[in-house]
DNA sequence: CGAAACTATGGCAACGTTGTCATAACACCG
DNA sequence: CGGTGTTATGACAACGTTGCCATAGTTTCG
């Protein structure tokens, strides 16, 4: 900037002022010093800009378990939308459901600093959190409340749909039904698993933990899984699996052992309609999840002092034939 | 840090020394400068360190057309591990094949500043980016080049692959071909449909305008347009989808019209396979081009200055079936 | 025509941090 | 015990920008 001033024989300031159209420079001038500009290459340093103006950059935070999930890219695009509108733009980042990657990377974005963050917990302890919340952080957890803090959180109605899910299966007959889902870990996975064992309870069927295989993220580890299921000496005859990647990797072992399972999924996913059974699922909308955790989370920054909000996402069951299939 | 460092009782200085662990500091002043860092909620502020430090933050801007077409997320995941390599993150925004929004977001993101960036772009002239550039700004385009500039691309070889696709469905001896892509203002559409043009010319086949159907990048479009396709007098008998929103959609009414009509995709989906007739595709590792643009973007940061590199990521045919049904 | 109001521009301090150098305190050694 | 080296700490400037205020020049108006 002093090379610009220098260049187009102008002070310090007056260059500030073109930079920033400012009123108050003579159109001669102010072409003198976009010349000056353009050939020097210049650019501002919005480092020392914020520094001296105090004004946010504009940025917010999501950090959630593994982008290439359709639940996750559903949730970044409505938080970007609404990020948009409020001129500010969101920084990505991945935990891979890591506690340890999370911490790092929410503390990382949280001192470049980012205005808020919205995150999707990866592990089970954020008291972490709270220096950074006293400081005037904001955080708005999505899809699971965090641990041990008492901050905002936009979540589904794990339970319910969990339960509502089993209890559709039990409704055609069955009591052999296997449950794959998340580590216990991961507070949906519990809340899911919880969901299930209610819709049992409530039909007096016994809870076997043989039927229930926890810590199957991937499709490939969900397939195994399933598999194990239906080759069961006393098979299970339905499945239900706790998220969309778990749902298409037991869909997977279902094809594979050539027989007519039922099967509910949690999470709807494109092409479900389309298979050779259509799969049924326990639906919800992921842009509601994003849109209202963003919204929260702009409401926050913009001085809303509530106490810290828990916003449950409704979900519902959407019929397709996968879950109709009877003992 | 001033209140630190008078809570402390010693100089600004020694507060820095302590928040950056340099050595030199006694045990008992260092905890006691730790104290007054937690009792007063200090945070260092990053702008006023790398104002000073002339340290970069260390973030990339991705521009992608829609984040939540799995193509782009796998793109956005594999530039998000190879920036976590270079300690950098990625702040994503979407252009949804709007040029206006594509120029004003590419230059807010190079502005703020970010380090470098990877562009999909919307638009089809990038001499806007002439000045940018000038000033040191590194940007690489993926999928699409950019017009009018000379700039480093990282691109699919879509004339190829769709000559393979539309050659394949030839073989089986379909004359009435359809084409199902996006409007010609996205340069990949365009190198799609010559790919289309030069396999019927290969074989002799007339060009029809009636079996060309461009400007449907939703899958509910893409869908409309098959239908129209498979309504003619004169009726398709094969398809091929340019990609793979419009595959879906193509899918849908190849579905919905209970006829067996060949179908070729653009680029891979999940559950292709799983599908009553599995797709046939033109398949490539999305992650790879991803990879590749941010392994070029992050050396022409380090100072690389080959001339501009124009990377092509190859493509081949996955048979599964759809392709495979003859006249 | 002189005072008042306005305009265009510049000077300087300050934002919060860290690099450089100075200095004080202390240990070591011949 | 004086000189030398080492260690812990501090003073100060500088990073690039903008807010505040000053000033010189110009217009307006009674």
């Amino acid at each position: 900037m002093r090379d610009v001033a220098r260049t187009a024989g102008v002070s310090l300031k007056t260059v500030s002022r073109v930079v920033n159209i400012e009123p108050g420079v003579r159109p001669e001038v102010q072409r003198r010093v976009e010349d000056a500009i353009v050939s020097l290459g210049f650019r501002r340093n919005m480092a020392a800009r914020s520094l001296r103006t105090g004004h946010r950059i504009g940025s917010i935070g999501l950090l959630v378990a593994d982008l290439m999930n359709p639940f996750y890219s559903s949730v970044a695009k409505a938080v970007e939308v609404v990020a948009a509108r409020h001129d500010a733009v969101i920084i990505i980042v991945s935990s891979g459901e890591s506690a340890a990657r999370e911490r790092e990377l929410v503390l990382n974005l949280l001192h470049r600093p980012v205005d808020g963050m919205i995150v999707v917990p990866a592990g089970s302890d954020h008291r972490y959190l709270e220096p950074e919340r006293r400081r005037g952080a904001q955080i708005v957890f999505l899809d699971r409340s965090g641990s041990n803090i008492d901050a905002d959180a936009v979540v589904l109605d794990n339970f319910g749909g969990a339960r509502l899910a089993v209890n559709h299966l039990i409704r055609r007959g069955h009591k052999r039904i296997g449950f794959v889902g998340d580590s216990t870990t991961v507070l949906t996975a519990i809340e899911r698993l919880d969901g299930y064992k209610a819709a049992l309870a409530d039909a007096g069927i016994a809870y076997d933990a043989e039927l229930v295989r926890l810590g199957s993220p991937e499709v490939d580890m969900a397939e195994m899984a399933a598999r194990q299921l239906l080759a069961l000496e006393n098979r299970a005859t339905a499945v239900f699996a706790a998220n969309n990647r778990e749902c298409i990797g037991v869909l997977r072992a279902i094809r594979a052992s050539q027989r007519q399972i039922a099967l509910v999924g949690f999470d709807d996913f494109e092409l479900a309609d389309l298979l050779p059974i259509p799969v049924s699922v326990i639906g919800f909308d992921p842009a509601e999840l994003g849109r209202a955790a963003a919204e929260l989370l702009f409401s926050r920054m913009a001085g809303d002092t509530r106490p810290p909000q828990r916003i449950v996402i409704p979900t519902r069951l959407i019929q397709r034939g996968s879950g109709e299939i009877g003992t």
